[in-house]
RNA sequence: GGUAUCGUGGCCGAGUGGCUAGGCAGAGGUCUGCAAAACCUCCCACAGCGGUUCGACUCCGCUCGAUACCUCCA
């Protein structure tokens, strides 16, 4: 298991060798949604985002055990004076039990990242199905010494912690600037110190997503479900730990003081963070409300959107960023995604075929058992080395970071030959044909997680259909009949079928 | 105010101490019955000001600007 993976640690601020610490076992752990409202495209970016790492890391032949929660106990809203709780506000605007809306929106999460074809991750664990784990948790901190209890809720001793070790490590961030920086925020008289965060919440009369604990009727605190559930289903030491980049402090910063205090070590080797998609230069996020919901995306119902967007256009559009790098959404950029995703889809198509028609590659002069393919033959250039350069290049590009971009900027290199030689002006051997469409194939559906979306009812029937069909407008074209010919063409774009000739007889495919 | 990230051509977005990103859009051309598709060519940018260097878009400093986070939104 030698690969040559480096990724960015958020820890170390720079790109380490990826080591996994058992391999070929892997753990990764990320953080995914609060299920109160539906997925937009803010939800679209880590999900795709780890699912690239999780596919990478799968094709390398590791074996990877990804667990990415589920959150569906509410917290609480915070710009609320009473502190509602997110979702059990939801279930009573909506007058559902609050389990009824995290199922709910649960639901709709798992389909809209079927959508965009993101994996399922290999566990999927609901913070209100770990309360034990949660509460054992609190326990094993208090144990250490790092939690006090105040009528019934727990808080984390982040002065004490701080003497031993370094409340601040991941985001940067100084405990006394954080002292001296904090807002004057209700109800935030139980705590020793401000930067004090809870383990455990008493819930308030009105507060209905509560579970009995041994300080009293509650819920656990805002950090503790990624430190109990990523122990218990990765263990005390574990690989990666993603999520958005929004969620480094303090979310991040409070688990690893968690780990540490629970557990004596801290338990994470490798900190990834995702960064936000912005529109108009804004983060777009919930608490902003200008979030486009990705089923506004697939429908194109939202004043934003100038049309709809088909996931994998979406999907296409975040992996053309790196994703460190901010993101910017507009009309034009998701259009230019699709238009790019299309050339690349048809020019799989024209590979695809290359193979089932034999193509004119092998009588083009090339010897197809020889490596080199004679030089001597006119027009035939061995394309084995600019091949292999696309590919290598795509590895090396995945190597440094899951640089997606680059990847996705190669294979438009390998778009353009595959085109050229469609089009008679280069030509390949068949083992130049193999590893090309093998290198497609790899990169395009296994590693970018893309799939065509126009091939949906491409049946027997259908195929046969379309062959029969162009076969006679080809013959009236023959016969300068261009009447016919045009009718037939005209005819299938009326149904959204696009009619493209080539040198040796027509193409044709789903879409305007 | 603090911490972090960043500022690239019409748009989106990579990357590097000296040498081509890529996509979309635009212009011209080839091909074609026409159209579409495809291919070729062109548009050679890197916030500003200093500094280091033989040489910086790439390193350092400053300025300006943007975004995220700063304790209960994950």
């Amino acid at each position: 298991m030698e690969s040559s993976l480096f990724l960015y640690n958020t820890l170390s601020r720079s790109k380490e060798k990826f080591e996994p610490l058992n391999p070929p076992f892997t753990g990764m752990y990320v953080c995914g949604p609060t299920v109160y409202g539906d997925p937009h495209l803010g939800h679209a970016r880590p999900a795709i985002t780890f699912d690239l790492v999780f596919r990478y890391l799968l094709h390398l032949g590791y074996k990877v055990r990804y667990v990415r929660n589920i959150t569906d106990v509410g917290h609480l809203e915070h710009d609320l004076d009473e502190g509602e709780d997110k979702i059990a506000k939801k279930a009573r605007l909506e007058q559902l039990e609050p389990m009824e809306v995290a199922q709910y929106y649960t639901d709709r999460y798992f389909i809209f990242m079927d959508a965009l074809n993101v994996k399922r991750p290999s566990i999927e664990p609901r913070a209100s199905g770990h309360m034990i784990e949660q509460i054992e948790f609190v326990k094993k901190i208090q144990d250490a010494g790092y939690g006090y209890e105040v009528n019934g809720s727990v808080y984390f001793d982040i002065e004490k912690y701080n003497k031993k070790h370094q409340y601040g490590k991941l985001s940067g961030r100084v405990l006394e600037d954080l002292l001296s920086n904090t807002r004057e925020l209700e109800g935030q008289d139980e705590k020793r110190n401000p930067a004090d965060f809870a383990l455990w919440k008493k819930a308030q009369p009105e507060h209905i997503m509560r579970w009995p604990s041994p300080w009293s009727e509650g819920f656990p605190g805002w950090h503790l479900e990624c430190s109990a559930m990523g122990t218990r289903y990765l263990g005390e030491n574990f690989d990666i730990h993603g999520g958005g980049m929004d969620l480094l402090f303090p979310h991040h910063e409070s688990e690893i003081a968690q780990n540490q205090a629970a557990l004596g070590h801290e338990s994470v080797k490798y900190w990834m963070h995702n960064n936000m998609i912005t529109i108009n230069g804004q983060k777009m996020g919930k608490s902003l409300g200008n979030f486009i919901t990705l089923d506004e995306f697939f429908t194109g119902s939202n004043a934003a959107l100038a049309q709809a967007y088909s996931p994998m256009t979406i999907r296409f559009f975040i992996l053309q960023a790196h994703y460190r790098s901010t993101l910017d959404f507009s009309n034009e950029a998701l259009q230019a995604a699709e238009k790019g995703l299309k050339r690349l889809f048809a020019a799989m198509e024209v590979l695809d075929k290359m193979q089932d028609a034999g193509c004119g590659m092998r009588d083009a002069g090339c010897g197809m058992q020889d490596a080199g393919c004679g030089m001597q033959d006119a027009g035939c250039h061995p394309q084995s080395e600019e091949i292999k350069k696309i590919r290598n290049t795509c590895y090396e590009a995945m190597d440094d970071d899951f640089s997606s971009p680059m990847v996705i900027a190669n294979l438009f290199e390998g778009v353009r030959l595959i085109n050229s030689v469609n089009d008679k002006k280069e030509f390949l051997s068949a083992d130049d044909l193999t590893l090309l469409k093998q290198t497609f194939e790899t990169f395009v559906y296994d590693i970018l997680g893309l799939k065509s979306e126009l091939s949906g009812d491409n049946s027997e029937y259908i195929k046969g259909l379309m062959e029969l069909v162009l076969e006679i407008r080809q013959s009236s074209r023959a016969k300068k009949d261009w009447g016919t010919s045009d009718k037939i063409r005209d005819g299938l774009a009326a149904l959204k079928i696009t009619v493209k000739d080539g040198k040796d007889g027509s193409n044709w495919e789903l879409g305007k």
